[in-house]
DNA sequence: CGTTAGGGCTAGGGTTCG
DNA sequence: TCGAACCCTAGCCCTAAC
């Protein structure tokens, strides 16, 4: 079994997003082939791609049913892991960039554990 | 409230354990169509005995109660994690036979492994 | 035949309860 | 605290339709 789970990393999403504004929802064999995105996409499939965008869809609209203060307000004794990416779809107009504003903020009355780990800040890739 | 909370009965686990074998594990739903089993498991769905199936893999593994199993560690941004999980069947006994859970004969056409080894399965285990 | 849309299923983490 | 049972859902598979 050499398919233990592939995540999709922010890179592929940016991309996707990408070429979703480029070529259009649905297209997905398009994009694909597009070299701007197949270095990206590369172990993609189409089908892969159309099954992102469902999932990155349903998200981007009411953040689901049973989800709301449970994953904020966790007490966790570890450094909050904060990392969100905006999902919209552009009007087509050529530069779009949500910035989805998570206040996600886990404010212990005492004081946090420091945070030894390196915060992974990824910039989309430049598109258009 | 609504959910008391249903324990495995033996002979559910043996069900389960039969289902497995017969049908290969991760074929969760399958088991619970055919009718020799869904007698016993009726009122199981297939993630309960994916589930089921998860735990008693894990007391299968001989993990004792005398380990420090640090749960941190969520996501770090480098080196994908790699999971190794091997899972034993039969009983609690001592027995280092590792065996093929694959269904005697699949689909035909799959990215099947290259490798023509034919092992022989033993399904002398059974129910205890 | 290739591709897409949609439903279905599984794997794995997370949560709750005892 | 720990573990069994249960929940949530991203990713993957199957099938029909085009």
């Amino acid at each position: 079994m050499g398919a233990p789970k592939q995540k999709w990393t922010q890179e592929e999403e940016a991309a996707l997003k990408a070429g979703v504004i480029k070529h259009g929802a649905g297209k997905w064999r398009t994009i694909l082939k597009d070299p701007e995105f197949s270095s990206v996409l590369y172990l993609r499939s189409n089908v892969d791609l159309k099954d992102k965008w469902r999932n990155m869809s349903v998200m981007a609209n009411g953040w689901g049913s049973r989800e709301k203060a449970r994953l904020a307000v966790k007490r966790v004794p570890q450094v909050p892991k904060q990392e969100e990416n905006s999902m919209a779809l552009g009007n087509g107009q050529s530069d779009e960039e949500l910035v989805d504003t998570k206040p996600v903020l886990v404010s212990s009355d005492r004081v946090q554990v420091a945070a030894p780990k390196r915060s992974i800040v990824r910039l989309d890739i430049l598109i258009n």
